[in-house]
DNA sequence: GGTTAATAGTTAAATAGTTTAACAGTTAAA
DNA sequence: TTTAACTGTTAAACTATTTAACTATTAACC
């Protein structure tokens, strides 16, 4: 690969995925504005996913520090969305939990959006998605390499 | 394409879109932390690329109202890195360029992320990038044509 | 066992980014 | 020429973030 085209193909990625990201976050903004933001949406697709967690494992998912976790989740707290536990063996540790509601408004802002992202990529052959996302996973692995290596 | 893998393949792009996003942030944070944040340096690289440009075509590209990008561009002119020109043919127009230390602030940084992304992206054959790329910016073609649709 | 370290989470202050709504100045349209 | 549309700004309110200090608790070590 020559100096030229690697230059290319950086500024191709540094463009496209910039371009994609604001893209995306306002379709997944559109869809579920009116309740929640964006963040606090993938606060609760998270602990729904995991059941329970802990801040600091949300504070190293988000990559951001623990004070911004909690303020994120004490603005779902006092909409009723989470449920905050104590661990009795460990009084330290607080568990995050859906509550009903948490549960529900997910869920329906969930509906939306899968039927978004379907719509869209529904209009790939099934092949290019399974390579995409095949890179897309290797890129993940290799950031996740590097900033373990960097940290 | 089943429903089912269809869901699957839905569940997986979600997750590593957002994974990679949170890593891809927080390594650019890491490289210009110091003297801007992400939101700055895109501002810069964007006014960079086109040469000039207004806060309504930045609030377009980035995908937020004009008064967002006003806070932006305030701050870093505030910064010496950013002229505002009026156009004297139409005097609601305001052109944004980078000053000389705006200018050499954006390549120097630059140079940091350029050499960043350029180490991660030589780690994939040249064809899987390029494919990967072409599915990118199909994904881009389809946001855009979706968002001009539905706004 | 008692002191010291480390850990989990919160609080407070400061800053950045965002939206909505109202506004000024300017240009285009009727 | 009046009215409508457009460009950018301001102000108020809110969300998200970091740093630094703090509380409470647990672990380590002598």
């Amino acid at each position: 690969m020559s100096d030229q085209s690697i230059k290319e193909l950086v500024d191709h990625y540094i463009h496209v995925s910039f371009s994609v990201n604001k893209l995306a976050e306002g379709m997944v903004k559109g869809q579920i504005g009116l309740d929640l933001t964006n963040d606090q949406h993938y606060t609760l697709r998270y602990i729904n996913k995991v059941g329970s967690c802990t801040s600091s494992e949300l504070a190293a998912v988000f990559d951001v520090k623990k004070s911004a976790i909690t303020a994120i989740i004490t603005r779902l707290w006092e909409k009723g969305l989470i449920l905050r536990t104590r661990d009795e063996n460990d009084r330290r540790v607080v568990y995050l939990t859906l509550t009903e509601k948490g549960n529900e408004l997910f869920q329906k802002t969930e509906e939306r959006i899968q039927a978004l992202v379907e719509s869209i990529i529904t209009k790939f052959d099934q092949d290019e998605l399974v390579q995409f996302l095949k890179t897309y996973d290797k890129l993940k692995e290799i950031l996740l390499e590097r900033k373990s290596r960097v940290e």
